[in-house]
DNA sequence: CTAAACCTTGCCGCCGGTGTCAAGGCAAGC
DNA sequence: GCTTGCCTTGACACCGGCGGCAAGGTTTAG
């Protein structure tokens, strides 16, 4: 499979797939041309980066997910490089989620004051 | 005052306080000799601009603040178009946080099956 | 007089995945 | 032979808030 029909069937550009290709992600050999042939496996490798850089992965936290489909796995998460990942990823998330949670209630409460503090000072009507 | 001491007091660089004057966020006459000249007003707009730049706006974000502590409010944040910034972000971090909750949970998921599956498949000693 | 400590403008680099264009080689149908 | 559509590499652009360096002018302390 050329790199036409790869990007065509997992959905993304060309450009994409030689990004992919030139960081080690995919692999591919290379035809009498010049052009590069692709598996039919690596639609499937392509699915998973995809799907990972979908959820905030970089491309370095999904190596370890690719080597375990190559692996031979059904999925590219049950091989412990792929675990640690997840685990790692899990925590960054969750520290993210902390520090939007504590973003957002300092501004509902600064929006809550500035509120307050309009309808004290300016006697305008109140929100419709 | 001259940048770098402005610098020193609000504790940044003469490098970010120069971007701020370039983006129009900062207010600086000139001196004879070239130098940029600041009133002691511009602490605490820097001050304004480093805070909320803390919290993820951006420069942008942060204009309608400082236009509202220079219209003489005591906080840039009770002038009608601060409240609608306020308003668009606590909404861009909400859906942010639903967004990241979704991957968390979809990671958790993952993870725990990954595992599940580790301890079907190969029989390795569980985990310590 | 000179060194040190300011100040100025301007430009490159970064980060990461991708769009996009250039300039060219190859394949296939008419 | 010519057009069309594939492929190749390489390189610039983006986004945004800076860091850092260069090359120069200024002021002040000693």
């Amino acid at each position: 499979m050329r790199i036409g029909e790869l990007a065509r069937r997992a959905g993304t550009s060309t450009r994409t797939l030689r990004y992919y290709d030139q960081h080690g992600l995919l692999r591919s050999r290379r035809a009498d041309n010049g052009y590069r042939a692709f598996d039919e496996a690596e639609l499937r490798v392509v699915d998973e980066i995809r799907s990972l850089l979908a959820v905030g992965f970089d491309l370095d936290d999904i190596r370890p997910f690719v080597a375990c489909l190559r692996a031979g796995h059904a999925t590219g998460d049950v091989c412990p490089d792929s675990v640690a990942v997840l685990r790692r990823k899990l925590a960054e998330v969750d520290t993210c989620v902390d520090r939007l949670n504590a973003v957002r209630d300092q501004l509902h409460q600064q929006l809550t004051e500035a509120i307050a503090h309009r309808e004290k000072t300016c006697l305008t009507r109140p929100a419709p």
